[in-house]
DNA sequence: ATAAATCTACCAATAGATAGATAGGTTATA
DNA sequence: TATAACCTATCTATCTATTGGTAGATTTAT
């Protein structure tokens, strides 16, 4: 695939993380890649395909990452802890998660994309389910799995979104302390 | 006050909860209280002095609900059962949280917008904080009352987002289950 | 030489904002 | 009381900048 094309959606990835899809312009995408609008073009004909795009990416490369801590952590424990730290990352360099700022934009979304939105919050809360079916005897919660997966998912997108305000991180800790109190 | 710029407010409020302040324009906004945008920046100089006085009144609005609640509800359960009703009276007709959709848009806010939006969610943890803080004997959780109190607020704030993507009320209503859950 | 990538140059629409005028109401004063 | 001064709320008209998007020429690489 055409390198330019990456580099020009990790800088929209970036910048959409930082400050949303409607402040990012075909311009200043051009301008920081070192290219004109009209080349921009080129690659993402308009606006939507540009935001698909970014989700489908921002999707993969968090599937990913939940395929990483499949492999590497071995308790349900581990396993949150890693999943929360991912949001902790986010949140560094003041960004938010890509598909949790386009959620607050969605209806300025064309409909492919928020149909990639819809999969992408279902993908990550269904990966949180099946490690807490897989680990039913470390948790303690009378919630169902389903259920307690929407919490988490909501809750750390939730606390990334407050804690940006003020620049600290508590709201993702203290998440992360009730997701550790709700197991053995 | 003017009857006008209450107008404006209205509609201004209900537009940023819908899709955001980016996306609200001057024109539109004076087009849909009948006026033209010249009247609008007789009342709003420009668009942070608007983006001010929606938080101060959205701020307002939240606290009146929150002494109606402490007049009315007498229990930890029904208080908090009040205070997601809320949220949940948001997310209908969907909207978001005001100070939700404008936390994504923070980093385009001028900074006297930020600290109102600071002391929004501060007021409302705090809020909730008293009341852990005062039903403790209903609790059986071994998180401290502050980190409950961020644990709701922003679970709640991310469950609003997130259920508006799919047009449900499913985050919200397991976030009430899990609040539920850590009441006795 | 062909295809991929990028450019220049533009367009119509929209943005936030300002200047200056006006009509009608209120207040202060001679 | 008459009138001068001022205030409120609105308008028309305009400015500059930016937006997403397009057509067609040109360069670069295979």
């Amino acid at each position: 695939m055409s390198k330019k094309k990456d580099q020009l959606e990790q800088i929209a990835t970036q910048s959409v993380q930082h400050s949303g899809l409607s402040n990012l312009s075909f311009r200043t995408l051009a301008d920081d890649a070192g290219i004109k609008s009209a080349s921009v073009h080129y690659y993402f004909p308009n606006k939507g395909d540009l935001a698909a795009s970014l989700i489908e990416n921002y999707t993969q490369s968090f599937q990913a990452q939940l395929n990483q801590i499949d492999e590497h952590k071995r308790n349900l424990k581990s396993k949150l802890r890693a999943f929360v730290q991912i949001f902790e990352d986010v949140l560094e360099n003041d960004r938010l998660c890509l598909c949790g700022m386009m959620a607050a934009e969605v209806n300025g979304l064309d409909e492919q994309s928020k149909a990639l939105l819809k999969e992408y919050f279902l993908m990550a809360e269904q990966w949180l389910t099946l490690q807490l079916k897989q680990h039913k005897e470390e948790l303690s919660s009378p919630l169902s799995n389903n259920k307690l997966a929407r919490v988490i998912m909501s809750g750390l997108e939730g606390a990334i979104l407050l804690d940006r305000v003020d620049g600290g991180s508590e709201r993702i800790r203290a998440q992360h302390d009730l997701i550790k109190s709700l197991i053995s």
